[in-house]
DNA sequence: ATGCTCTGCTAAATCAGTTTAGCGACGCGT
DNA sequence: ACGCGTCGCTAAACTGATTTAGCAGAGCAT
């Protein structure tokens, strides 16, 4: 690629200066006593050859190679990474970094690989993602340098950057509340796993968290929670179908994220009940297909690409060395309405 | 990161060899008359430096940087990229490569931006994607190197790696054909604008071309097809609504992706019918939803991984210089089975 | 006239590799 | 004994930047 280039040598050559002047000139150096005409003539002859440095001479030299790798378990290649990696390019962009991605897909051997590529190319800091919102252990060897974790904390507690759940959660119990449901609302997707250990969720039960504080501050009660095996379509189903099976119905339904959700509306539709008419739902991550549902789905959207962009910043330009929590806006849609009297 | 690593130099001193003699054992240069115990000392110090090369200084020197620049238009951020870059970072670290990722999200100054970001770090090679399959322009800046596109086509007939939409549609055809469907097959998403122009959709018209194609062979001409403004939900709602109003309900119907498919079972559930007891469904792209149905639908897949693998392989390891077609694999789900009698 | 400081600039070292050119020792044929 | 080729290896150049150390000349004070 790029042939040709023309190099420091040249715009010095051209500019009647030596490389050290050119060079001082265009990393606009302080404290060089060069000439303001020094000046003039190296911007002009770079601007005439079409000059770029050449980005291995100079960290080679200066180990800096405004790089970020983007290491991830699994989460480059999931619907849930690109706003992630959208938000991270874009705040890479405005600081004049590129992102080096690589994925371990939970192996250690690719894990090991990866590591080797981002030390072997001295990346200027790492940004260690994972799926899904829990603690990991971070491989020793990238802590010689910079690392912000991304949708993780970990034992050594290092910067990170996390979506705001128990604000979702006390959000979505507030806005039922606010539509005058008071002690006919369940939850769907309790999850004792999820919510016992970290290594495998935090979402669950800062979620829960935030549903139950919000609850507790308006002095209600909720009316039923589903256990579920799992977060999919097919258990927020079987979630609701039995919730529909008892005496009380409820008057809406708190799902713990969208997918239960979308089993949910499966369940109703069977039913022949409508939404919100008969019952209310609200969600939590705002999954494309929350849009797409009649009626849509209203749902606390987790904020991807503002915390992709946040890893960068905090990475970059320094964070407080603490958690950072990104609010999770609620997009309000057609499935939350008052109960019917 | 990565502080104190051992250098060349070190390597060397500890074989008691020059530079030269490390670096030609360690690239495994042919045609050296360098000893056995030369090769042994050598590997043996390398080893226990835990010494791994300076990529910067290497690539300064050889211009190589085994890194490879993944340009999208907006892929890298859409659900639709996630194969994409799962199956190049494989075959990338197969090769023992890299990959840069940037975006240019259709902004000529962020896409400037990206190419200059490319050709400072003198990646090996370039992929160039594309979100929906199409034909685009490539920016003669990087056709000084190795080009690949993904999911894209051009006038400068690089070479291409596409889904074999054709070859799906046909699949589909031939899918309901087999289970007895005659003169009672419909299709959703019929759209002149990307059946026409290929800068917009390539997908449009080749699958349309293999359904017909599959059916004239059988003898068989659609009973009807729907034109939709976008490939979206609500257009698949409106498309199958409009349909069940015509004296002839069809049996099946072919969508051309799963976004309409979506949409045409919500007008289904409200219309009481079911799947695919009163009408058979089939469609595109293997989208998420797809398997999240009840029942499931089936479609063929987009082959998101396969494709970036390819990309990297004919990057990499050269092709024929023409464009590649992947198959594109039917899932198969419940929403298929013979008309009613 | 000498010494000193300041100005404006440059030579050369450096980063860590690859690559070119070639050197000394040895064996062999004549 | 001399020339030649082969073997096994190395010194030094080279890649393109940054950075350190320092030089020549002007101005000024003594």
């Amino acid at each position: 690629m790029g042939r040709e280039r023309a190099t420091l040598a040249d715009v010095a050559r051209r500019a009647g200066l030596s490389k050290t002047a050119a060079s001082m000139v265009l990393n606009g150096r302080e404290g060089t006593r060069l000439s303001a005409e020094a000046h003039q003539r190296v911007f002009a002859a770079a601007e005439e050859l079409g000059y770029r440095p050449n980005v291995a001479a100079r960290s080679l030299r200066t180990r800096k190679t405004a790089t970020i790798a983007f290491v991830s378990d699994i989460v480059a290649t999931t619907r849930f990474a690109g706003g992630l990696i959208r938000g991270a390019l874009d705040a890479a962009r405005e600081r004049d970094h590129v992102l080096l991605i690589t994925e371990t897909q939970g192996d250690a051997t690719f894990e090991r690989y990866a590591i080797e590529a981002i030390l072997d190319r001295q990346v200027d800091g790492v940004i260690y993602a994972a799926m899904a919102t829990r603690r990991l252990a971070v491989p020793p060897a990238i802590l010689g340098g910079p690392v912000v974790l991304l949708n993780a904390t970990s034992p050594e507690s290092l910067p990170c950057v996390l979506p705001d759940d128990e604000g979702a959660g006390a959000m979505a119990a507030e806005t039922l509340l606010a539509e005058g449901h008071r002690d006919r609302i369940a939850v769907i997707g309790r999850n004792r796993q999820k919510e016992r250990d970290p290594e495998i969720s935090l979402a669950a039960d800062a979620r829960l968290r935030g549903i139950r504080g919000a609850l507790a501050a308006a002095g209600v009660s909720l009316l039923t929670e589903s256990f579920c095996p799992e977060w999919l379509p097919e258990h927020g189903y079987d979630a609701m179908r039995t919730l529909l099976d008892r005496p009380t119905r409820p008057s809406a339904v708190i799902c713990m994220n969208d997918r239960l959700a979308f089993g949910a509306y499966q369940a109703l539709g069977e039913a022949g009940l409508t939404i919100p008419g008969d019952l209310s739902v609200i969600s939590f991550d705002d999954d494309p297909i929350a849009a797409w549902l009649r009626p849509g789905l209203s749902t606390a959207a987790l904020p991807h690409e503002e915390m992709g962009r946040r890893a960068v910043e905090v990475l970059l330009d320094g964070g407080d060395g603490g958690a950072s929590f990104v609010p999770m806006p609620l997009r309000r849609r057609r499935s939350v309405a008052a109960p019917a009297a």
